[in-house]
DNA sequence: TCGGACTTGTGATCGTGAACACAAGCACAA
DNA sequence: TTGTGCTTGTGTTCACGATCACAAGTCCGA
């Protein structure tokens, strides 16, 4: 499958929500699906659409449209979302624990597998399946269960210091949830979740 | 001041992204810096820096470089983050709570002065400074208190019956945790912050 | 079998943001 | 005062993603 060679970042972005839409789509029984009710839905160009799925193949028939199901079958490869991925959360605090007892993460493929925490009034804390750890271990556990992706979840002061224990330690992707620039080597992918900049983000086209 | 004229999106996201770096600096204690310098620490290219700033204005000193102090207020009012912006949060499970529990967003600016929901169990209950109010009551009470500002924290199912109830009750921005698509109607902005989707984002790249 | 109404897939065009490169301006030393 | 070494601000160029527009293909009814 042709992949990552000359597709948009944008447009990798766009199949996580095409997939999302046709995800609720099929729950509401609908077999079928043209480019221009997906993108009806979706507030968007039909063109958009077609030349976004046409980076990766040819799904659709002319004259007639898509299947719903197996263009999800479709997206969820193309998008590597068509197995469990196991996650370390380092940081149980008030966003850790939220996501620990999320089950929207679970249900998309994402498993928690680890819990780290440096405050010892947490570490051995049970929450659902798991006990929290010593965020000194994390290097010996990663490597012990094989995980390739972390949440960072501390306060911004230790979110620099945790991403380089994650990186010796041998993870390749981050989801920092800490509001604050990190330095990671090439190669490592980070994806930022930044609260205060996504209220920034609304604020600045508020008229005041 | 020139604003939201001809000002792309992206130079508004870096302009965020640039007031954080700069804070972070003035706490170091240093009281110039160059487009190179902070261009260094973000990892990115210092012409992109000056013509982002040569949006709003001229902020440097040709020869010298620019006053960290000076351009932080020059950024917060920019950006509309020289004043204190009410929130109402709907929806109080373990993302709303994680909300109200993080001083982080105070500090920056941002505090949430009305919480609801739908649960009886948690109507009533106080976190911190709040008491959890019937979400049935979010209309009147977002007029009375004058907020302009949402949080949607429900759960995927209550997602879009809540936007349309809060624009309703006269709301000019939403931030929505629920990862799903919204219909909202013109005007009103909207941000989502959509935890599967990063993570979506995070696996893409990974080979498998 | 033919024609008309759809819908896809894609080359060509358009628009916009990023990067470049250089003139303008400042500081300081001789 | 003049020259050297910086750094900013910006017109111009470059690159790339969004949109358009149309050929190719499907379905169905007469």
């Amino acid at each position: 499958m042709v992949k990552h060679m000359d597709v948009p970042e944008e447009t990798m972005q766009r199949m996580l929500a095409y997939l999302r839409e046709l995800d609720c789509m099929w729950n509401g029984g609908k077999e079928k699906f043209s480019s221009q009710s997906l993108a009806s839905a979706l507030h968007m160009n039909p063109a958009q659409i077609r030349k976004d799925f046409s980076y990766f193949g040819e799904f659709g028939t002319r004259g007639v449209g898509y299947d719903t199901k197996q263009l999800i079958t479709e997206l969820r490869a193309i998008l590597n979302l068509d197995r469990t991925w196991r996650l370390a959360l380092i940081g149980v605090g008030n966003i850790g624990s939220a996501l620990l007892r999320n089950p929207e993460l679970k249900r998309q493929g994402f498993q928690i597998v680890l819990a780290f925490d440096k405050d010892p009034r947490r570490i051995g804390k049970k929450i659902g399946p798991l006990t929290v750890e010593d965020v000194a271990t994390v290097r010996k556990r990663i490597r012990e269960e094989k995980v390739r992706l972390a949440i960072i979840a501390t306060p911004v002061e230790c979110a620099q210091e945790t991403a380089d224990n994650l990186v010796r330690a041998g993870i390749k992707g981050l989801l920092c949830f800490a509001p604050c620039h990190l330095s990671i080597p090439e190669g490592i992918r980070i994806v930022p979740v930044d609260i205060p900049m996504a209220l920034g983000k609304l604020v600045y086209h508020m008229e005041v």
